[in-house]
DNA sequence: GCAAAAGTGTTATCGCTACACCCATGT
DNA sequence: ACATGGGTGTAGCGATAACACTTTTGC
């Protein structure tokens, strides 16, 4: 920061709090789900919300985010990253807040139930997101739109998958965010062509009698993938 | 937000400072530049560092990053853009400040020189960036990635060229981002045919005896290309 | 008249799209 | 045996990439 600002006026500048809150993604196989919360707080006390946090004295911004993903899921090392600041004056109707949404993908499968339950968090629909308190309506419309961006040029959706997972698995995913359906051949024949992907020897049958291959997402041929000048896209 | 906080600890929480720093760009017809400006407050002053300044009380960050340009350049209307939040505890040596990074992009033409004289304000090849202070070079990096990556699929670059420029000067801009040549007939084709752009009677010869035909963006015309399901992509 | 940049078309290749049937298995 | 989802190949089309020469004009 370079200002016009002298020295002396470093400290008769405003403090302002300063939040956190994380759109949580999940996938179940059917749908894209966000993570709720019941709000035991007033104001708006039982309203629904994103979780959230004011940030740590001794933390960054990521990792007090971080820290609030594991609080509430009881999940380490999940995919988390910034996605705006939100600051209008009005919209916390308190004191003045200005909150750096957070989004994040987890894998339901992984999720403690437990810690799910003691939040009063529950799962809904992406297409059918309820009223949220202050602007978080804006920041769940955001990120979603973010979202889908993101999963068209980066290997994200794997992030909402198990570490194994099938082929027609991804595709539903992607059938999600794009609100279309795919063909199953031209799809599997671009996921692949991009040898990102491992075959393991195991098949899951929860979805079908025949059961299909069950791939792993392997980090190390995207990166060649990517030196090698290709463009992840879908 | 929704936290474990009782309203009682609303109040506990510690406020934090927090400032914008904007990173400009420009483009001189050899390769995009970028506004530096020569720091006149301790610590480290005479020092180079981006623009900034602590947020207002009664303007929300965007705005601030607003003001913070208009006060340094002259210039109202600009291209204007969060990058993403800097929030490392150590990033500033004396208090904790955390600073919300915005981009920038205008055109050198219709810089006020004046403004920039008072502000001692110069002009680097982005290819050739300076030692700057705190986080400001990583600040950079991340913004001229970000511009990399937007000029491919948004239609941002006009915004560093004067309203009416022609298809080489455009073309010139993107040979700068992808350090890399363009085949002429490609790009003008390519340009072209997303039928954005309205082309003027006037030449520019400012860059060639022949001169060239001076063109104008229409977002009109690029709301319709993508209302019909078109994806800008260069 | 020459140097310097603007402007223009065609061809070959590659990638994408569209499309239909057999396979494996649990019930 | 049948219902269900998994898995495979090809042909046509459209988009991209590679390529060289003519035009204009200031000097």
């Amino acid at each position: 920061m370079n200002t016009t600002n002298t020295s002396a006026e470093y400290i008769k500048q405003e403090k302002i709090l300063v939040a956190v809150d994380c759109i949580i993604f999940g996938f179940d196989s059917e749908s894209i789900k966000l993570l709720l919360f019941k709000r035991r707080v007033e104001p708006l006390k039982g309203s629904l919300s994103l979780i959230g946090s004011f940030i740590k004295n001794d933390l960054n911004l990521n990792d007090s985010a971080k820290l609030v993903l594991e609080e509430s899921t009881g999940l380490k090392d999940i995919f988390l990253k910034e996605l705006r600041t939100y600051s209008n004056l009005d919209r916390d109707p308190g004191n003045r807040v200005i909150s750096v949404a957070h989004y994040a993908l987890i894998r339901i499968n992984e999720l403690d139930i437990k810690n799910v339950e003691e939040y009063d968090a529950h799962w809904f629909d992406f297409n059918d997101i309820p009223n949220l308190i202050f602007d978080h309506r804006q920041m769940v419309d955001d990120a979603i739109h973010r979202l889908r961006d993101e999963a068209r040029r980066e290997p994200i959706c794997f992030k909402l998958l198990p570490e194994e997972f099938t082929i027609p698995q991804l595709q539903s995913i992607y059938e999600c965010f794009y609100q279309k359906n795919l063909d199953s051949r031209n799809f599997r024949k671009k996921i692949l062509s991009f040898n990102i992907l491992n075959k393991t020897e195991k098949k899951d049958k929860t979805a079908s009698k025949k059961g299909a291959f069950l791939y792993v997402y392997d980090k190390e041929k995207f990166d060649d993938f990517i030196a090698k000048g290709n463009r992840f896209q879908l």
